[in-house]
DNA sequence: CCGACATATGTCAACGTTGACATCCGCTGT
DNA sequence: ACAGCGGATGTCAACGTTGACATATGTCGG
């Protein structure tokens, strides 16, 4: 018995004595004698058949009911929770949510795009790479497929968002290190600097210092994508000839990289606020305080988003702010020194 | 300008003043005149063309260049590791891969492989289910499509599958507890019980016990699968009448809710060692001694096998171990009491 | 007992693409 | 001049499914 094909509907038709469609009729729900639907379906638990959906879609023209959502790495917790968050939602309605990396590379972005396009989804889901363009996705929008961007905002395109409240989170992070007495708080952030999150919590970092008269040094801000690169960028900071008394990082991987370095230094006087909650935040020594985002959110409001389009809502593209909230725990609260 | 259909080949064909099958030999680098493929491809670029992924699947009927993974949980950022692993192996060979979550249910992880398979992947890996069976398996692997399971074994399906040493790792890191003087060593599993890596776990450390001649003693172990649940199944074991002196975590929630409990409780007297790795273990007070896996390792090795069985390897099913590897960083070395 | 009508099933074509094969053209060599 | 050839393009059918429409069979009222 070798690699044999896979049943078809005429198969099953054939096996009964019927034709395709009432085969298909059985399947569909449509009006077929009981004795008839019976003897089908036996045939159909028989040979193991599995409708093909390619053929079907592209018979009935529909849409797939998959949503394809783009995020920029399987590996990291915030993205996937996003994810978890999107695909709760989605489940709900009875659709099936398909995600792939881009691995925050522009070109992986759109070509895994195209292979979502290709497979028909019915809206596309997208947390845009670093610099990232959407411009080609212009026809598609006509063309009526929903379009819902997380985390970060569309390039070149007006489309619908979801976001969090990176700046407004930002300024609130470090106007609780000035109240405690910082002026000097150095900003580790994620890389590239145009990176638009990275950009927003900057941002609010400046408001901050703006708010309360502290000059903006741009010796205090330093950048690194991954743990190890954050870690460094804190030493970096700890160095300097007039090093900050406090910290602020700008996403998880830049808390997890200043914690990290400021255990291996033996510095637990320096205080810190991290963008993103960590899971062993309250572990640590001391406590991380944190500018919590609410990940699992985003997703669900993006995909909320995403079933109001397809549900007809044709109204103008939107951004949706989720709101942070900020975390005392111990190491925003240290004083300077 | 309402929603407009999306263009075909014949659109672009009648663009151009060809046949349907001229724009294919473009698209499909035959036969054509340079200057009519040039106009061909003009007129794709201006009518925003893109093939019908599903049509041409139909057509050549050839499985979809596309790889199914089903995973527990999307937030857990060991499945995303995995998922990681899997997709730069899989993408090297430029095939693309949809990731699902099963929501470690076994209904649901069934559907997702029935929509995985009516849209013809060319290969199925799988991340068991808590409960899954996957006997409604059989017929698609003798019809030769390629299924590897990950992290967890096949119930019911003889096929290959990839783990990582997760008894011996277990039996590795209880031993280091015990050759730090532990006697009454505290377990803090996943939960359902039956899970196969909770088992296996338990059986390493059931089988250091028995290496060093020390009793079995069920109320030492306990259970939660999140991290308040393991926190909590932490705080039973630290409030028996006669409390262990240190605690192996289970995996990466579970060591979270111990590392986290320990710290609310103020014990910095409990030795730990955690199953799986966690970025922030060297950041902790003390220390977290792990045994690590290799989550992307676990990925690739799946990924390689799946490549494999696609290019045509019969061989019989497989198992693949990855190993673990203990990292002594402080928690594992405290002494007793 | 006939026409109207409902129910069960069949026939055919079409969805968008490509494999198999046919045709058309211009060029070569003799 | 013409067979022979190779390159460019066309024609047709088929992949598996379902919509539109047709046909067969039975049921009922008058």
């Amino acid at each position: 018995m070798g690699a044999m094909r896979r049943p078809t509907m005429t198969d099953v038709a054939r096996e009964v004595g019927v034709t395709a469609k009432t085969v298909s009729r059985v399947l569909n729900d449509g009006p077929v004698a009981v004795e008839t639907r019976e003897r089908v379906l036996a045939a159909v638990r028989k040979l193991g058949y599995q409708p093909n959906l390619m053929a079907r879609n592209m018979r009935v023209g529909a849409r797939d009911a998959a949503i394809g959502l783009v995020i920029p790495e399987m590996g990291n917790p915030f993205f996937g929770t996003v994810a978890g968050g999107v695909e709760s939602a989605v489940r709900a309605r009875g659709l099936t949510l398909i995600v792939g990396s881009s691995d925050e590379a522009a070109g992986l972005e759109q070509s895994l795009i195209a292979t979502f396009l290709a497979r028909r989804v019915s809206a596309l889901m997208v947390v845009p790479a670093a610099s990232s363009d959407h411009r080609h996705l212009r026809s598609e929008r006509v063309a009526g497929l929903p379009i819902v961007f997380l985390d970060r905002p569309s390039a070149g395109l007006r489309a619908d968002c979801v976001v969090s409240a990176n700046r407004e989170g930002s300024r609130t992070g470090v106007a609780h290190l000035i109240v405690h007495g910082h002026r000097r708080i150095g900003f580790v952030g994620d890389v590239p600097a145009s990176l638009y999150t990275r950009r927003e919590r900057l941002q609010g970092y400046r408001d901050a210092l703006d708010g309360a008269g502290l000059p903006y040094d741009r010796a205090l801000v330093e950048t690194g994508h991954d743990v190890e690169a954050a870690a460094r960028a804190t030493m970096r900071l700890l160095s300097l000839a007039d090093p900050p008394t406090a910290l602020f990082a700008g996403n998880n991987l830049a808390s997890m990289g200043a914690v990290v370095a400021l255990s291996r230094a033996g510095r637990k006087d320096v205080a810190v606020v991290g963008f993103d909650d960590l899971p062993l935040a309250e572990a640590l020594d001391p406590p991380l305080t944190v500018v919590a985002q609410d990940p699992a959110a985003v997703g669900a409001a993006a995909a909320e988003m995403v079933l109001r389009r397809l549900d007809g809502d044709r109204s103008r593209a939107r951004r949706t702010t989720v709101p942070t909230r900020l975390i005392a725990r111990g190491s925003g609260e240290l004083p300077p020194r």
